[in-house]
DNA sequence: CGATACGGGACCGAACTGGTGCGGATTATA
DNA sequence: TATAATCCGCACCAGTTCGGTCCCGTATCG
């Protein structure tokens, strides 16, 4: 548990693939076929990856997405932050609520620390370093995950 | 987001809670009041944490819980492992199942130093540390967040 | 024997997640 | 100017998970 969404997995992928072709301009389409994700996630995607900016668009006829910056400057956790939201490993970090109980809230701030640790974990790591490949062999999703998104196709 | 279930949240209050009379034998009761938890919930949690061996628990008539080690040799990582399963970021990086894509896949083996990083963090933070009292104003849960557990329990 | 308290389930409603579809806006090309 | 390609912003749906509650069995102490 304490795992990232499976859209945001997806949404690396698809960056991975748009930080390898950084001169170009991909549609949605291509971008699904090469990053072997459902062509309407991958769309569906897009469209946050835009809000947050981190890729642009072009429209038209000829229109698709590249990167918004270099591939090295964009981490991991831009990625998770613009599909997820703010990364805040307890829901009270966010939105200072009311909620001051602070004779049992003694461990609340230590919670900020750990927040902190894991952000700079995610942040550690950028898109061109994502892309870079690696000798090994990468195994994907076990039996709980739907396989047939990258299992045959095409 | 990427955050933790709320559950898992309340099981580190119980702990703490829990840390702070190692020689005592507090029964779920007295566990909920402290902690300020729904005393059904605080059961539920025990169970787990019994079945994950950080607490044992007694018993009968004067039965209750107490710590199963040290509150320094605890981590919060052992206490999300135990209330949500092994920790891991990606989906993939558990049940090394099929799907060996190798060549989408590159980025897969960059997840698991995330991975590591993510719970290195985790397991930097001792019980005794979030048990430890701190100065300063900590403010829990804003508006999304039921406030009624905490707010005016006795 | 009886009161107390843990143990292991089953259970339910609400919320979230992944995934799909459709109408509208924008741009290049013929 | 007309047409086709493409992005954009929703609304929608089914499945799963999550938080939370309840019940009954079992163990221990007095």
């Amino acid at each position: 548990m304490l795992k990232i969404a499976k859209l945001t997995d997806y949404g690396t992928l698809v960056m991975t693939t748009l930080a390898l072709e950084p001169a170009a301009c991909l549609n949605a389409q291509e971008l699904a076929a090469r990053s072997h994700v459902a062509a309407p996630t991958v769309a569906k995607l897009l469209k946050l990856l835009v809000k947050g900016g981190l890729v642009v668009s072009t429209r038209g006829t000829h229109g698709g997405y590249r990167l918004a910056r270099g591939a090295e400057t964009i981490t991991v956790a831009d990625v998770v932050s613009a599909l997820e939201g703010p990364i805040a490993i307890t829901a009270c970090a966010q939105h200072g609520g009311g909620c001051t109980i602070e004779g049992s809230c003694t461990s609340r701030s230590n919670w900020r620390l750990i927040d902190e640790a894991v952000r700079q974990a995610l942040s550690a790591v950028t898109l061109a370093q994502m892309a870079a490949p690696r000798v090994q062999t990468a195994r994907m999703y076990g039996k709980t995950v739907p396989l047939h998104v990258f299992a045959a196709r095409e």
